[in-house]
DNA sequence: CATGAATGAGCCTTCATTCAT
DNA sequence: CATGAATGAAGGCTCATTCAT
């Protein structure tokens, strides 16, 4: 009925998941111990593996859900815009927002991969293309609509993605500005530049 | 010209910084040994203690001789500028320039700062610290001269920052974009934006 | 009955313990190695760790353990002495049998207190000084009553003691020496000298 | 002219011999490395075996060189002796002396024995036999001429071996307690006992 | 499912010793 | 003689993983 330390059921997996979220993110996928979590989620190392297959694996899982928990969260956000301009506005404000409040799955989905075994590693990198080629058709859209200019789009999805997503690094949820600001901040400088 | 197995003289402590800064980049500071580094070098193991105090100290001196060439290296690139505009383009192509060609020293200079004791870290972030004040400041100029209209210069900053910095992730030198056109693919893109 | 090869259970400590003695006893604590140690018990270096904190601790609380049974054992003995000359020759006696049965105990507890960190010699100097304690207020009994003559009980007690532990260095449980002659030998000597 | 730092000619060996003589002490023969001892003597490591031979045989060289010294000296207190009493005492009287002046030479020849390589150690072993023989020669004498009273000369000997050596642990020559008295008290204790 | 203990590989670091310069 | 740098062996300790209970 009731959920205790050293838990049971199917919510184990969940306070793994969460702990070593946590931790790889903290330390890095190396420098995290299996111990660590174990401590964290208040087992004993080798009951862990009651749970996971192997440690690359569950950072292989925790990048994996997170990429198509990303995709589909996406894919809500853009459904129904009017026009490329449109799309760029809202996939701008989805990315931000989800890059505040995931700020870890996407931290450790970007700085982890290079610890991945090849054949995870390539799986995510597909995964991720996807995510970037929805920001490509949408410039590729506008410049076709003549309501974007841009030198070359492949490199522009990656220069706004780059900005965008630097916001995990350092945007502090208890600071200053709001995330409508930072919104706001951001369009203005993607979508007219930073020139009067 | 060529490097000498088992080498000798002073250059060896140049050796192992190149290979070290290669692998630490390649595997992350944590995954790399120094075992792999000695090889590398063509030593063992216990002799690269000849040349460095510890595995720590060499990954702070990476970063640190990294950051103390960096702010070097953009004193002179602002040096003579005339105005904020001008500024800021020259602090966009140096910043492309210098992070395509110490991609490596780059990379791990922001993602290994997590791996430095404290003291360490404080040290490079207080240096990094110093790097974006110099953008903050051309953008606080040019708001002040009603060249640049800017939400907030610091988010703006970063931001900036992150875009130009994304480059070491993905550029390619070889690939099908010269250095010229990214520059200029930049520099349209923070000036004026994706608008037409 | 028989130590089982790999051990398991709460007895892998006592071997370790037993093994740990041995070891410091025949080759010194610096000089001893874990491997050397886990081979002794059967199991990998490593595994030991299941079972001592570090090598460190492992020699303190051989000490420590030592130390807190030596002055247990010497409370009993010394129960219901009627005057200081019987406690005398209950100290000499109760001494001589101890050092000749924790002979290992006794070396290392005297020999290796410089190889314990600061905090733990500390701990073990104390304890030392207690048991020397009691011996010191035996003769200063014996001197208040008028049975014994002696110079300084101070220094008196530190001669003796040296004589009693000296035993372990050299006494042979096998030579042509019983206990009881031993202990007579030194009542003697102690009690009255060596003149006639 | 002068003898510089990092000196020359055959004073360099010397300061090796008492740099070594005092790490040993402070030490251990096994916790103390050889760039310890270089740097003492203001030299590297390499450069130790310009004089020595190795770790070992400078171990055993301080040693024999202390017990071949040691027997020297006790035949010249020896020397002229009138009888057993008078020797016995002139033997209590030169060894603590002894041992308070080369309170180091001593503790390293005893406690550092079992780190001496088998056939080195036999050496020793062999030499400190001979010392112990003239105390024991003592005795038997005295026992002879029905001077003293001894239950057996062997063990007493080691027994009042012990007593004397013991100073060399706890003896401070900045105490309250002088060298002379020190003497005193030993040969009160050791001729009359404790007996009143 | 959880535990405790075991494994074996590996890590950073230290050390006595050697040797070209 | 001294140095700086190299070697190779080893040392204490950690870790992912396994498995009997």
């Amino acid at each position: 009925m009731s959920r205790t330390v050293g838990s049971h059921g199917p919510s184990t997996l969940a306070a793994i998941h969460e702990a070593g979220l946590q931790l790889i993110y903290e330390h890095g996928y190396e420098a995290m111990t299996l111990r660590q979590l174990a401590r964290q989620v208040g087992l004993q190392a080798g009951s862990l593996y009651n749970h996971i297959e192997t440690k690359q694996q569950l950072l292989f899982d925790l990048i994996h859900n997170h990429m198509i928990h990303l995709m589909e969260k996406l894919d809500e956000a853009l459904e129904g815009a009017e026009n490329p301009d449109d799309a760029l506005r809202r996939f701008i404000a989805f990315h931000l927002i989800y890059h505040i409040e995931k700020k870890r799955e996407v931290f450790i989905g970007s700085s982890e991969i290079r610890s991945l075994e090849p054949e995870n590693q390539e799986k995510i990198v597909t995964q991720r293309r996807a995510y970037e080629d929805r920001l490509c058709a949408i410039l590729d859209a506008g410049v076709e609509a003549e309501i974007f200019k841009i030198g070359d789009s492949r490199i522009s999805t990656y220069a706004i993605l780059a900005m965008l997503t630097g916001i995990c690094t350092w945007y502090d949820p208890a600071g200053r500005v709001t995330q409508d600001e930072l919104i706001k901040i951001h369009t203005a400088l993607l979508i007219d530049g930073v020139s009067h």
